[in-house]
DNA sequence: AATGAATGAGCATTCATTCAT
DNA sequence: TATGAATGAATGCTCATTCAT
């Protein structure tokens, strides 16, 4: 139902579907699905209920692209977090670029909702497990592997402790995205955030022999 | 006649409103605060819809008073945990109770609208900050402290470490809850994912001349 | 999705749906399915848009409901039509009572509904042809092979002539539902109207011996 | 630049005007006024929905238009309709050609349009009665009286008979736009049809001492 | 206390009409 | 002239809440 041919056509050369799905969002993250009114999303996009109709066959649909469009960005961003150096230095610099992107303000907002509601949407249930859960930690392991085979890293499984490093990453994230009921973090400064997280990770990672070093080479 | 102004917290014997609370929950996790209908509520409890109406005041109340009712329900559960053996055990047995808790179906529910829709609550979230989020770290942080004063745990902040722990926890319990959409935690069942947890969290805990002994420790 | 069993229960014992449903017929003759607001049947109803719905699933389902209860009390009056006398002193009877049916103010709204928007409904159509269009003529057939076989009419088909003299009568009362668009009616009464329609069956009918009676035979 | 005013009737050699009629009366005829959408009578008409805007003043313009346009068209062509001939003959001739005329596929739509919606319209109920309704029965009555004066039709008001021609011709072609509604004339041919009710006309016409004429006649 | 019929504000969606290009 | 994007009033339907019984 989106336009895929037509509205090449007037005003902001043609960012209006994307606009739209960015207010989308937005309105969805502080209401949730059902609590969302159409009405403002199409106001907070600048333009009438009836003309967001024209782009989206309807709320649902909005939803479901909404979230499709965020989720492929977000994943975009990651891609391209890469380099070289020793183990330490680039599981420091993952980290530094996942925490950047969970720390976006649209982040936690799409993982409740992804949580709250994409029960309801099977295909979009396939497309997340798909598309987004799993490429996150496939980008880690490899890192993880070189560095047991370079010595530095116990020899555990990569993708489990892959995944023990995104949990605690997204769930400082989420915590961080309401400091209101979660005191724990609530006085803390990002900075401070990844530098716990660091160490304790370096500590669980570091084979026996190792100092942990993620700590110290930082960003 | 009598209860006409204030319906609500009496006849303990009677336990229509903690039905009631309960038959909200379900129906509030399964369709968040906008998309639920007091209509289900009150046939998931057994009542008519006019009955609902004595004993809460709407929607809104029905919902502040099921969070509240289920919070306070959790946090009684894991007062009980305690007892005695070296800091690796009772770690153990916390990490074991705690995720039994964490695994509730309940829980993760609650958990999800507590992101999705506290915000509306400024109250409520007030209460969630100071008697729940709070309370859990409370009640790991001496056992950590006594570790590390035995020496078998690494000298950090036990604020802090007590975080990665009910993070790893919470976040792998969320990820449970919904492994339709996290394939990476999908096939695996809660001893294997509790057991991973325990191996990495006594890496990153173990003190440098302590074997890490949470795995063996094991209930 | 009409209440079957409850709403035995205040205000006119339970003539809730057929005041509803009249209402709406009135609306749909004058407006068409597509032109009637269903705001304004429940207030021809006096009731309100959402009682409305406690009875009736949606606007079509009172579209369909209501054609078939108008049809059936249609036939109903029609069954009562009936008694001795000689052939052409029934069929007077049968014409003066089908002709004060055809003039009630809903038939010819009926019918032009029928006309106009049954193409939407197969089951409806099947309906209106199996119970209401094949009724009417098998009960005039038998009273004119009775007239035949007592050498009173003509020998012909009196499937072929019962449709002769249903279709002078319906077409003439929806002309005289609509004097203003059809002039050659509208000064005329209804008694006149039917004295000429009855002269001329009975000369289309009557057998060559006979001197044509029906116009004698007269209520 | 000049057609700004009343852009509606020139432009003879284009057709344009003429062709959006006809689908819109097309539309109208399925859907009824309020049921038809001017998008689709645009598309219809191969033009896009704002150039529809540039001929016609709005839907309801659209409408009377169409009505006004196909009932001149009918008219015409009776009008062509004559010859000479023993009034058998001619009035043969006549229902032949009104048949044709009742069968076109418009003319049922037009003619439920008319009985449907008209009301709506005051100075288009005018026009039908005065333009169109009036003149049929003029055109047959000179025949009958004719005939009457020659000794062959019975001494019946032309008026009264030149109305029960019409009636049963207009209600079997009306029966016959619908057959799914009206299982007693489903099966039959138009030839049937037209034989039937030329036996019948001819029976009730035809002065008492002439055997009836009119099926022999056929064309 | 309990019921469930009744209400009407609220909201998603459609569609006739306008107007910048 | 012709287009089709944009608009927003209109309307079907839902659902939280009330209240007569």
């Amino acid at each position: 139902m989106k336009r895929r041919t037509a509205p090449r056509w007037r005003r902001r050369p043609d960012d209006r579907p994307d606009e739209i799905l960015a207010a989308a969002l937005e309105v969805f993250v502080e209401q949730g699905l059902a609590g969302a009114r159409v009405d403002e999303i199409a106001q907070r996009a600048g333009i009438s209920k009836g003309t967001l109709y024209l782009y989206f066959s309807g709320k649902e649909e909005l939803f479901k692209e909404a979230i499709r469009a965020r989720a492929r960005a977000t994943l975009e961003a990651l891609e391209t977090v890469s380099g070289g150096g020793d183990p330490w230095n680039r599981l420091s610099r993952f980290v530094d670029a996942y925490w950047a992107r969970l720390r976006r303000p649209a982040f936690a907002g799409l993982y409740r909702l992804v949580l709250a509601e994409l029960h309801q949407f099977p295909e979009l249930t396939r497309f997340w497990a798909d598309e987004v859960s799993g490429r996150v930690i496939e980008r880690i392991a490899p890192l993880l592997r070189e560095g047991i085979q370079a010595g530095v890293f116990r020899d555990i499984d990569p993708e489990v402790s892959g995944r023990m490093i995104v949990g605690l990453l997204a769930q400082h994230a989420v915590w961080a995205s309401r400091p209101e009921l979660f005191p724990h973090v609530s006085g803390r400064s990002d900075t401070e955030l990844v530098r716990e997280i660091k160490d304790f990770l370096s500590a669980a990672l570091a084979s026996s022999g190792e100092a942990s070093r993620m700590v110290e080479a930082e960003r």
